[in-house]
RNA sequence: CGGGGUGUAGCGCAGCCUGGUUAGCGCGCGUGCCUUGGGAGCACGAGGUCGCCGGUUCAAAUCCGGCCACCCCGACCA
């Protein structure tokens, strides 16, 4: 492509209303812009880079043996109300009317048309297994759209459904989701790790996220230092503390007044003594009642711990008023003794503690001198607390240690959820009717861009991993208007495009300093210099965008020095 | 949904508090000259319903009310 024809609106200054680097990035560099809240429009450039992860995305999933299809945008509410997610789906599934009233959503995901798909087609276990996918614009109502493409309502997914005649052939085809997943983020060239995460209250199956590594990533993976295990924050686990041996002797618990003391900062300060002695006390609100749920004082909640443990479909902390109700107390003094038709959680490390400081039930007062097990009794212990840097491994004698990432992917094992909910179902080999088993496994095709960018940036813009460039070569003449060196940045444009490299040639009537910024800030990774310099040599520059490395090259190894460089970059 | 903020040229902003000529600045854009290895210089120029609606006033970008859009923060704690 030759830049005076194109459209690469590059911007010197960062958008106002952008946030995050990324966006600032995208929307400087000309590859998107914003229609409305969490909507954008893809410019040429964005395009490209878009279509180069789809096309990665493709053959791997081909290869994995998916095949694609094309669904429907716009869904009828009668698929979702038999799935029941019509009524539960929330806010996010824009709902609207046809002309005959009719109740339609515009698809977030596409479980429901797919398993009305193939419960139609599919009738025996010779069709199964069976892999189908598409890359398509969803659209979620986000609360609050933010970040520019890395949260917004329209988004482009890659979703894949697999349909197996038993578990184990649905163990195999998720296996083999999550190999095609590790190829593609690997082919994208970005850092990545598959962590284990939550499957929610579908239960009993397993699920895990891809998430690319960047400090700017809204998620926390948890991952040990010496094993491999690497989890998200929902999920991560935590080697549960042994009991400790208390004294017997200890003395009697004794109330305290604290006035207006309410966290545990103030309170460890007021009666000086360490986080570590208190406990807190957590009143939680499930659809079966309150549940009260211990902590030492410097852990924090891990909620979905405490759901999943209770099967709870929700669970929320409780207000003001239920607190009152429950304890007696107002909010900040709630504590586990005499709590009563309660149910009480303790995390392991409440079992650690000889002597703590709890609440008093009553305001402005906690108490002190309190040992469980004797002066209050725990219903259960378990593992309900959120994983801190430097906890126990739960499978090594290794510590944990986190860091932030993006989610890009998620491969998730479906079970019978739809097809027992839609009826879909095949003849085995003895001629039984069964359901089909199914997985489901996501890519956010338009959030890998801006995690690449995330992951790969530096003060004058983007570095894009040569697999998702846009182009993967630009070429800038510069200096006085020359014809030797536009014939010659002519003949090697030529020659790339020949080769099969993607290549941009900044035909501009620009001077140098221009073509060189907009050059980094788009972040193709070669740059070719064709200047009177190099010519007098019979060479030209080439600039590597990501070590700013530049080395002479003779012309005619021109195109073997750029696959050079690109193999290097891929290899590294 | 609650709290906060912003809306003035394509982009970034000033002006508003304390109402008063033709509403400014930088970048970008157009033309010409000049310049050509890291966002040059000079000159001329185009481009504005001051988010929208209403009110107050002799007079509103500015004060008041309503609406809209966009951005940020939000159980984080017993």
């Amino acid at each position: 492509m030759k830049m005076s024809m194109y459209l690469i609106p590059t911007l010197k200054e960062d958008p106002a209303d952008a946030e995050v680097i990324s966006h600032k990035l995208m929307l400087r560099a000309g590859m998107i812009r914003k229609l409305t809240s969490g909507v954008y429009s893809y410019l040429p450039l964005g395009l490209r880079s878009l279509k180069k992860v789809q096309q990665i995305v493709r053959e791997e999933m081909d290869a994995a043996g998916a095949l694609e299809v094309f669904l429907p945008a716009v869904q009828p509410a009668e698929l979702w109300e038999e799935s029941g997610r019509w009524e539960i789906y929330g806010k996010e599934l824009l709902r609207f009317k046809d002309r005959h009233g009719r109740d339609c959503c515009l698809g977030p995901t596409h479980e429901e048309v797919i398993t009305d798909l193939v419960r139609r087609d599919v009738r025996s276990y010779k069709e199964l297994p069976l892999n189908l996918y598409q890359i398509q614009t969803k659209f979620r109502d986000e609360i609050r759209p933010r970040f520019g493409l890395m949260r917004g309502r329209e988004f482009i997914m890659k979703d894949a459904y697999s349909f197996d005649a038993d578990e184990k052939g649905a163990e195999t085809s998720y296996g083999l989701m999550w190999k095609a997943y590790s190829n593609i983020f690997s082919r994208c060239g970005l850092k990545f790790r598959a962590v284990e995460a939550d499957s929610g209250p579908i239960g009993g199956s397993f699920s895990h996220e891809f998430m690319v590594l960047a400090d700017t990533g809204e998620d926390t993976i948890v991952s040990c230092d010496s094993c491999d295990y690497a989890a998200n924050m929902e999920k991560a686990e935590i080697r549960p503390i042994e009991p400790m041996n208390r004294d017997s002797a200890s003395e009697a618990p004794r109330r305290v007044e604290t006035p207006g003391m309410r966290t545990i900062e103030q309170v460890s300060q007021f009666l000086n003594a360490q986080p570590s002695d208190l406990i807190k006390t957590m009143i939680l609100r499930s659809e079966s009642g309150p549940v009260a749920v211990l902590l030492r004082g410097e852990h924090e909640l891990n909620e979905v711990k405490v759901k999943n443990f209770l099967k709870a479909g929700e669970l929320e902390l409780a207000d003001e008023r239920t607190i009152e109700e429950v304890t007696g107390g107002p909010r900040g003094f709630s504590g586990p003794m005499g709590l009563k038709d309660i149910k009480i959680l303790a995390d392991y490390a409440v079992r650690a503690i000889s002597t703590a400081v709890i609440g008093g039930n009553e305001n402005d007062v906690h108490v002190v001198n309190v040992t469980p097990d004797k002066d209050f009794t725990v219903d259960q212990y378990g593992d309900f607390r959120a994983a801190a840097e430097g906890d126990p491994c739960p499978r090594c004698e290794g510590k944990l240690v986190l860091n932030r990432g993006i989610e890009v992917g998620h491969v998730f094992k479906l079970g019978l959820k739809y097809s027992k909910a839609m009826n879909a179902r095949f003849l085995d080999v003895d001629g039984n009717e069964q359901y089909m088993v199914m997985g489901c496994y996501g890519i956010g095709v338009s959030r890998t861009v801006a995690a690449a960018i995330e992951q790969n940036h530096d003060e004058d813009g983007i570095i894009f991993p040569p697999p998702i460039a846009p182009f993967s070569v630009l070429i800038t003449p510069v200096g006085k208007k020359d014809e030797e060196i536009d014939q010659i940045a002519g003949k090697i444009y030529q020659e790339l495009w020949d080769a099969g490299i993607d290549t941009l040639l900044d035909d501009r009537d620009e001077r140098p300093g221009v073509k060189f910024k907009d050059a980094d800030l788009i972040g193709v990774p070669v740059r070719i210099t064709v200047g009177k310099k190099g010519l007098a040599q019979g060479k030209i520059e080439l600039r590597n965008r990501r070590s700013k490395e530049v080395s002479m090259v003779e012309i005619p190894a021109v195109v073997q020095e750029i696959k050079r460089t690109l193999a290097e970059w891929n290899a590294g």
